[in-house]
RNA sequence: GGCCCCAUCGUCUAGCCUGGUCUAGGACACCUCCCUUUCACGGAGGUAACGAGGGUUCGAAUCCCUCUGGGGUCACCA
């Protein structure tokens, strides 16, 4: 059995450590296809938190044995969203961060299972020699065939061992093109599981099969992969999400046939959707391939995905669009994809520590009612005691409140620093339209009524329009403040009125400042409004912006600018003079 | 379907292990009122849960059993 891979790195993997029992090692070991997903995040956090508090170790490795759905960008998508989560890694790839400091390294490398393949293929090797382990030659037909008469018979399918080969045998098999995988022999008895989160369960006899151990291309399937790894890099805690709670008897049995310690297990309950769906990975393409279906389209919206890369989404379940594509495409069919995905959430303004902080309660309480923590507080109070068993659904509106009270919380100067970082990443067209003192006054503006660093930039399109491109907004709540279709009472002044008065008002004010601007004002409406300012207000409100929602008033027609508000006013008052 | 796991307000959860202090606490959402130049924030109230049925016990959300409901898993994916 010869490999033809070519081995890509080999360091450092013969330098065993050897963990201290009273210090707990763990990882979090994600596939790099896709994004990181919040599930896939709170496994990392909990991971993290929990050897983090007990002067443990936290490692990442890349789980990149599935040559076809693995790629780099991923890999590097993963450690930029866990770092910008605050959540670093003592051993695993290195990753510059932002701040300019490398995450990363370690004795137990490589972190990629894909250069590992050496190091599988000495425990290959002993299985076999040992009857642990024997070749299987069946096709994917032969396979599928026996899977399907088991299905008649109302049973799972469970491959057994099926005797040896003869050396003839194996040369036909050979000669007729086939290609061997390498099964695990299963002993046939009950395996108990033991967990930290679930308590223990134990799999009667017979229920693991003789799974695949090393697939045909000679990369090792996860089970093998796991076992080894977390042996090697010394993991004593094993955290990781509920699917794996069966397949934890296969790792068992493998672990007692390679002489390997046991780690101890913690499997996670799963992150729900609102509707109760798992929430995954998929989803977006999910709501997407329905938007399709249900359009018949039977190609690509132009402009938004490439005809081979559309090919390839409709024709496998399986293939995720990357998101910027899949941003055209929600945006072509008019569907709005969900936030699942760490970057996501970054995109729409969340906070890291928000997020940390919502997700560590998803599943977890410290008790005492606290609800509001940072990750020091998680890694000092993380137990797996305390770790809920039952599936949670992801309420992005208290997310939302989370993030609007730590954004009120934060000093306005904080505020406007991760604002700014914001626009840069995502929204620089604000960027360039500013100067420093504007942005800095947008910002103030906004603070206290956003949730998140995204809203500024989000509801506040109208700034950046052109004033001849602006729209105002034909609403009844827009109609009310003009007074358009309203019968005048006593011959008061309609909202209409008090913006032709305004406008000359401001027009002749000798300084665009919002203390100007407001005093002004005041003066005009005690005489004609009543004292009621926002009857003056509205209506300027909704010149400059189009709508009678805007940042304060004042800091609105200061950001608009003199020349632009008197020429929206003026394109304003056109507007509703027409509709009456 | 086989196997395994789970079960408190609409949602996230505290309480359960070590039965009484639970006429079940907090948070988000929702409703009412207040504040207010819009939106948002904020303030004061309010509605709202132990899945069902059997036990055990003086006493059960807490312990046991059954049912029901939910989840996971049965790949050369992880």
């Amino acid at each position: 059995m010869r490999l033809r891979i070519r081995f890509r790195a080999r360091q450092g993997h013969l330098n065993m450590t050897i963990p201290n029992p009273s210090c707990p090692v763990t990882r979090f070991a994600p596939s790099p296809s896709g994004h990181l997903h919040v599930g896939g995040a709170r496994t990392a956090l909990y991971s993290w938190a929990f050897a983090r508090g007990r002067g443990g170790q936290f490692i990442i490795r890349i789980e990149d044995t599935d040559q076809k759905r693995s790629s780099d960008a991923a890999s590097v998508g993963f450690l930029r969203d866990l770092e910008w989560l605050g959540i670093r890694w003592d051993q695993g790839p290195t990753f510059t961060a932002p701040d300019g400091s490398v995450v990363g390294g370690g004795a137990n490398g490589s972190y990629f299972q894909s250069e590992r393949l050496e190091i599988y293929e000495r425990y290959f090797a002993q299985l076999i020699a040992a009857g642990h382990a024997y070749e299987a030659w069946d096709t994917t037909e032969e396979l599928d065939a026996m899977r399907k008469e088991s299905m008649a018979r109302k049973e799972a399918f469970r491959y057994r061992f099926r005797g040896l080969i003869s050396p003839e045998q194996r040369t036909q098999f050979v000669a007729e093109g086939r290609t061997a995988v390498v099964r695990f022999r299963t002993p046939q008895v009950a395996i108990t599981i033991k967990d930290d989160v679930l308590g223990d369960a134990t799999l009667p006899a017979g229920e693991v099969d003789d799974f695949v151990i090393r697939k045909k291309d000679g990369f090792p399937t996860y089970h093998f992969a796991v076992v080894v790894d977390d042996e090697l890099m010394g993991v004593t805690h094993v955290l990781r999400a509920q699917e794996h709670f069966t397949n934890t008897a296969k790792h068992i049995v493998l672990q007692d046939a390679l002489g390997f310690r046991r780690p101890t297990y913690g499997h996670l309950s799963i992150i729900k959707n609102p509707d109760d769906s798992k929430m995954s990975k998929r989803d977006k393409d999910k709501v997407l391939r329905k938007a399709v279906k249900e359009r018949s389209l039977s190609a690509p919206p132009a402009g938004t995905v490439s005809t081979e890369d559309w090919g390839r989404w409709i024709g496998d379940d399986n293939v995720q669009l990357d998101l910027e594509a899949a941003i055209r495409l929600s945006e072509a069919l008019k569907v709005a994809l969900p936030e699942i995905n760490v970057d996501d959430f970054r995109r729409s303004g969340y906070l890291p520590e928000t997020i940390c902080n919502f997700l560590a309660l998803n599943g977890w309480s410290p008790g005492h009612d606290i609800e509001k923590f940072d990750n020091t507080f998680l890694c000092e109070r993380f137990s797996l005691d305390r770790v809920i068993k039952t599936p949670a659904k992801f309420d992005r509106v208290k997310l939302l409140a989370f993030n609007t009270d730590a954004i009120n919380a934060m000093p306005r100067e904080e505020f406007a620093r991760r604002c700014r970082e914001h626009a840069a990443q995502f929204r620089p067209e604000f960027v360039a339209r500013f100067d420093e003192a504007k942005f800095a006054l947008l910002m103030h503006a906004c603070h206290e009524r956003s949730k998140t660093l995204d809203e500024p930039f989000r509801t506040n399109g109208f700034l950046l329009v052109d004033d001849d491109a602006l729209v105002f907004a034909d609403d009844k709540n827009v109609r009310k403040a003009l007074g358009i279709g309203a019968s005048s009472v006593d011959g008061a002044k309609s909202g209409l009125d008090h913006l032709r008065a305004m406008r000359s008002i401001l027009a002749a004010l000798p300084e665009w400042t919002q203390v100007a601007l407001e005093s002004a004002a005041n003066a005009y409406t005690a005489e004609y409004a009543a004292g009621k300012i926002g009857s003056v207000a509205q209506p300027l409100r909704i010149a400059v912006s189009g709508t009678t929602v805007s940042p304060p008033i004042w800091d609105t027609l200061v950001l608009v600018g003199c020349n632009a508000a008197l020429a929206r006013i003026d394109r304003c008052v056109a507007w509703a003079s027409a509709l009456r």
